[in-house]
DNA sequence: GATGAACGTTAGCGCCACTACCGAAGCTAC
DNA sequence: GTAGCTTCGGTAGTGGCGCTAACGTTCATC
């Protein structure tokens, strides 16, 4: 058997040793971050057919939602640092799917708006996203997605307002 | 008005401009990916206070449940790559927790046994895990718990099925 | 008109998942 | 028994991403 157990289905002593055990699988916090690796995982694999990445949807998303704004202002709607900000609108304006003008009122700022183009983009990319979504949680059926987004909603509720102190950070949470 | 509304409780309309849009906030990927980092930023900065890190964690209770393993063994057990579980192996031996000999019966392997030390340490480790745990589910009940332990673990299940023919590849999933 | 804050920007750190490659050792087939 | 595969420990490096620090410009306040 040079190559035998290659796609093995029984699993035999040997395997065991192998698996995780049962304490470390069944850990809530371990639970939660192999399922957000996954879930990157499959949004990435989307998106990356459209050549975008998750920050890219979701500064899209949120100028569609709230209209234009300042660049630290999307950084507040979307959780991507003001820093990383910077690298995103200029990828998203060099592909024309945002427009970076100076605003006449503050001279600081910059005004971010989703152009024609920018908004045809993320017609794309909200069928792709929402194929992750769907292969994500595939094996769930409707009630129970609704069940894990809400006591999703509530953890993340009780910890958003939890942080010490800091508030106007603009930069909390993950891009997508 | 220099610097209020830092605090401000009442949101007035421009304080909504920068909130994340309902479509960002309720998307199931970010919702996990969100949990997991504070899930991830709970456990570390338990784990911290003992001067460990989550894989440290990982590696130890993968050595007490299934007993002594080679590296690469090691490496299946917790989902820490081969390559990154040489350096987790050396800080666990160089703190004592751990003893690193070589096989007799397979002079490629090295046999990783946890020592005395070792043990006592991860049961304080075990209980800034555990405490880590409670703070984020904090807010559900212990029905709700399990369901969301239940819920994810089909999800985890489903996906672990699922990989695209690579099987044997030892380092799949988070180490916490 | 000086002080201090906000904005965009650059640079860099640290963690972590992941890949590629290496030499040594073991196993299998001929 | 030896040639050719794989496995193991190990080194190095990449890239995404969350996060911090600092700087110059511009605005707001006293």
């Amino acid at each position: 058997m040079t190559k035998a157990d290659e796609t093995d289905a029984a699993p035999g002593p040997a395997t065991a040793a192998w698996e995780p055990p049962a304490r470390l699988r069944s850990l809530p916090s371990r639970m939660i971050a192999h399922a957000a690796m996954h879930a990157e995982r499959l949004v990435n694999e989307e998106l990356a057919g459209a050549g975008a990445r998750k920050w890219h949807y979701a500064a899209l998303v949120a100028l569609q939602d709230k209209g234009p704004a300042s660049q630290s202002e999307l950084s507040g709607r979307t959780g991507i640092y003001r820093s990383d900000m910077v690298a995103v609108v200029n990828e998203l304006a060099a592909a024309g799917h945002v427009e970076r003008a100076p605003d006449p009122a503050d001279r600081r700022r910059n005004v971010i708006s989703l152009t024609a183009r920018g908004r045809r983009h993320l017609e794309r990319l909200d069928g792709l996203v929402a194929a992750a979504q769907e292969e994500l949680l595939a094996p769930l059926g409707p009630g129970e997605r609704e069940q894990l987004s809400g006591l999703l909603a509530r953890l993340l509720d009780h910890h958003a307002a939890r942080p010490q102190g800091r508030r106007p950070a603009a930069g909390r949470g993950p891009a997508t």
